[in-house]
DNA sequence: TTGTGTTTTATTGCCTCC
DNA sequence: GGAGGCAATAAAACACAA
């Protein structure tokens, strides 16, 4: 047998069981005295700590009928010590199956479960160490009244379950991280895909305005949200039309109050006041029905594509240079000027300057005076 | 009572360590 | 090479529904 080669060759252990040192007290009671035996090795009393289960059992568990069976054999067991040895039998063989009250695995054995109170007091033991050296393993079946072999086994099968246990925990960790990274991951999709439906949106208005020729209201294209943003922005721009002619009367009169006629080409400079009205005068202006040339058209549409064509084929994947392009995109949208396109105007482009490039004649701010 | 699933005890074979 | 641990597995004991 192969296991013998194991666990039953250890050191010889003597059948202790006798009836006089058992120990008639409640199960916790003992418990926690043996408890205290095996934390305190230096106090282990041998035999004199032996437990008296059946006395602390009380009860028809099927379980128990294991222990009065094994206490037969125990009993039985001392019989035969008594006969043979005079007791002071010792079990050269601990592998023997016939020198001991509980065998394991051969012959006409079956299995027999441990008592509740033996495997509690083994549980108690577990917790405080769940190795087994040698000593401990025979000091455990000495209080218990099994074979260090059993105690053993249990032990073994102990950290196997302890393993599993500790496997299913993990195992629930991870799967609970695992579901709030995926729920993460699925609301940021959402965002994606709603973020995607509105720059749709946006460009299914934008786009067809290239094509449609002048006879197409606005109206039918934007939501109310926007004709208003429109109309908000056209009255800025109104006011600084007319801000814009005071100044320029201003500066071409002379003492008497009379024209001066003006060689050069008058530079108007209009301050942007931060960028988000320069946006929506960009956005406001390429709503406007009066940015109909082509090349302004070309221009604007262009930039739509461009970046509309970079989205990447596959879906869910919008990152954030893609955002940034957007913004990008958005601020550029305008119609930029071709200066070439009309002489008569000059278009300084800066920061500072009213550079946009809207057709010339639609601005206010740029002007040939004569 | 019986069939079935689960738990516990025990065995086997392989591996590592000393 | 022996001792002991571990994984896989067998098998008995147990729980429980039908």
């Amino acid at each position: 047998m192969a296991a013998s080669r194991k666990l039953y060759g250890g050191s010889s252990m003597s059948l202790l069981l006798q009836n006089d040192t058992r120990i008639p007290s409640s199960s916790h009671q003992v418990l926690d005295s043996l408890w205290l035996h095996t934390s305190d090795p230096s106090s282990f009393q041998g035999s004199k700590s032996m437990v008296d289960f059946e006395n602390g059992r009380g009860s028809n568990n099927i379980r128990d009928r294991s222990l009065i069976f094994q206490q037969g054999l125990m009993e039985k067991e001392e019989e035969n010590n008594n006969n043979n040895n005079n007791n002071n039998n010792v079990c050269d063989d601990d592998y023997d199956p016939s020198c001991f009250h509980q065998t394991t695995g051969n012959g006409n054995s079956k299995k027999r479960r441990l008592t509740s109170e033996q495997v509690q007091f083994l549980e108690r033991s577990f917790e405080v160490e769940n190795k087994l050296e040698p000593e401990r393993k025979v000091q455990l079946a000495k209080e218990l009244g099994l074979q260090p072999r059993q105690v053993a086994i249990w032990f073994q099968n102990r950290r196997a379950r302890f393993k599993t246990k500790q496997l299913e925990k993990e195992y629930g960790a991870l799967k609970a991280s695992f579901d709030k990274l995926k729920a993460d991951y699925e609301s940021l999709l959402q965002q994606n895909h709603n973020l995607k439906q509105q720059v749709n949106s946006l460009k299914n208005k934008l786009i067809p305005r290239d094509k449609d020729d002048e006879n197409c209201s606005l109206d039918e294209k934007l939501s109310p949200h926007d004709v208003d943003m429109m109309n908000s922005n056209d009255e800025k721009k109104d006011q600084e039309a007319i801000t814009t002619e005071l100044m320029i009367s201003n500066s071409t009169s002379n003492e008497n109050g009379s024209k001066m006629p003006l060689t050069h080409p008058i530079m108007l400079t209009c301050k942007q006041e931060d960028a988000n009205s320069a946006k929506s005068d960009i956005l406001d202006d390429s709503d406007s029905p009066h940015c109909n040339d082509q090349n302004h058209h070309h221009h604007h549409h262009r930039h739509l594509s461009s970046f509309m064509e970079e989205e990447p084929a596959e879906s869910g994947d919008f990152s954030q240079d893609e955002d940034d392009n957007l913004s990008k995109n958005l601020l550029t949208l305008p119609c930029l000027p071709k200066v070439e396109d009309n002489d008569a105007c000059y278009h300084e482009q800066n920061e500072n300057t009213c550079g946009f490039g809207f057709p010339v004649e639609d601005q206010t701010f740029c002007f040939w005076p004569y």
